[in-house]
DNA sequence: CCTACAATACCGACCAGTCGGTCGGTTGAC
DNA sequence: GTCAACCGACCGACTGGTCGGTATTGTAGG
């Protein structure tokens, strides 16, 4: 066991385990308490209520997620480059992480209000990583004018949908098979040809 | 009141409304039950469990929504017409009835493998759908060739998390404008340029 | 350095409410 | 008579959250 990690991480590192395991209502506190060494009332002085660890939890991950993607397009310097691997990266981490991936994309929803707006705020995230690089790929006229918010749904739903189907049936691998999909249909096609920018080679 | 629905039905009609609007978990039994003035031993006499009830519901607005789409498709002679066609009609479906959307869309996930099979279920149905008809338009020259069934996914996710946006937030208005940006990259950017099939006018 | 005292962190037995499901019984059609 | 259809009081398992209490850490005074 790692040498002396902070009970709140601790706590959370375990709820995580279970949630993505269980899903929100089918875990216990009890056994997110039974896998601490932490007990009920220590999980509830940091967390008051099972809701509010879940979002925490969630929170955390999401955040993490973005941030990786974020580190990683840093790097590249024009916009399409970014979003090419903004999208390769998500599927990367995604489709490397099962449990990370299952929670993120598919416990969350459909439990009441206060967690659609969670999910809403989450994916949201990913949206305007997106869209900003929309918008910057438009505005450097690399890619055809598009309406950059809806697209960037368009994205997001495509990846999740991609990622969802591989959790529950294995298949298709999301790197080496949905990925180049992913990229001719949202990127490629969207490319403003090279010809007519550049000049393409001809007769 | 309907003059006298069979009890089976207005069971399923009852249970509908409850699981749109409380979630599954939330939805319980004995409150299906009062509005249905059916017993729960009336109940437990149609469907064994509440799992097989919500399935049952589900998989009815699955198919009906599934076989209308077909419905107004088989009009459409050539295949990249039925695929707008699909497109335009779930989103006009779906934008207009905002229960129904909510219960397949949202209400059916993250509560244990049980339903993530189930899910997978209802979604093959539109994707596979999606799917001859992208082959269909592959054959007859008016898109790319593609992946289509990867191509399938990625239509169904996308129409879905723009579904999912609306729901939650109100916008993008479905039809009015999501739909014509899916058109513009899901279909439209993949289209053969029609100059190459009929000859283009040119100076 | 030690004591006093408090604030923080943590413990776990217990409670109260909920809810899916059951079962002995009734009804009415054939 | 019998059997599908239906009734509804009841059960028992489960679980989020509580609460009185304990351990640990911090700190101010002597």
């Amino acid at each position: 066991m790692p040498p002396k990690l902070q009970t709140r991480e601790r706590i959370m590192e375990a709820a995580e385990a279970v949630f993505a395991e269980k899903g929100y209502h089918d875990a216990a506190m009890d056994e997110i308490v039974r896998r601490t060494s932490v007990s009920k009332g220590g999980l509830y002085f940091h967390f008051s209520s099972k809701e509010r660890l879940f979002f925490a939890v969630m929170d955390h991950l999401g955040r993490r997620l973005v941030r990786r993607i974020e580190e990683r397009i840093a790097q590249e310097d024009s916009a399409i480059d970014r979003l090419e691997v903004a999208l390769t990266t998500a599927l990367e981490l995604l489709g490397r992480r099962r449990r990370l991936a299952k929670l993120l994309l598919v416990q969350g929803y459909s439990m009441g209000n206060a967690f659609e707006q969670k999910r809403t705020e989450i994916y949201s995230g990913f949206a305007s990583l997106i869209e900003e690089n929309l918008d910057a790929a438009v505005a450097e006229g690399s890619i055809r004018p598009v309406n950059t918010r809806i697209a960037s749904y368009l994205w997001v739903g495509a990846v999740n949908e991609v990622l969802i189907r591989w959790l529950y049936t294995g298949s298709p691998d999301p790197v080496r098979e949905a990925l180049p999909e992913l990229k001719r249909i949202l990127l490629e096609s969207q490319r403003v040809p090279i010809e007519s920018v550049l000049g393409g080679e001809h007769p």
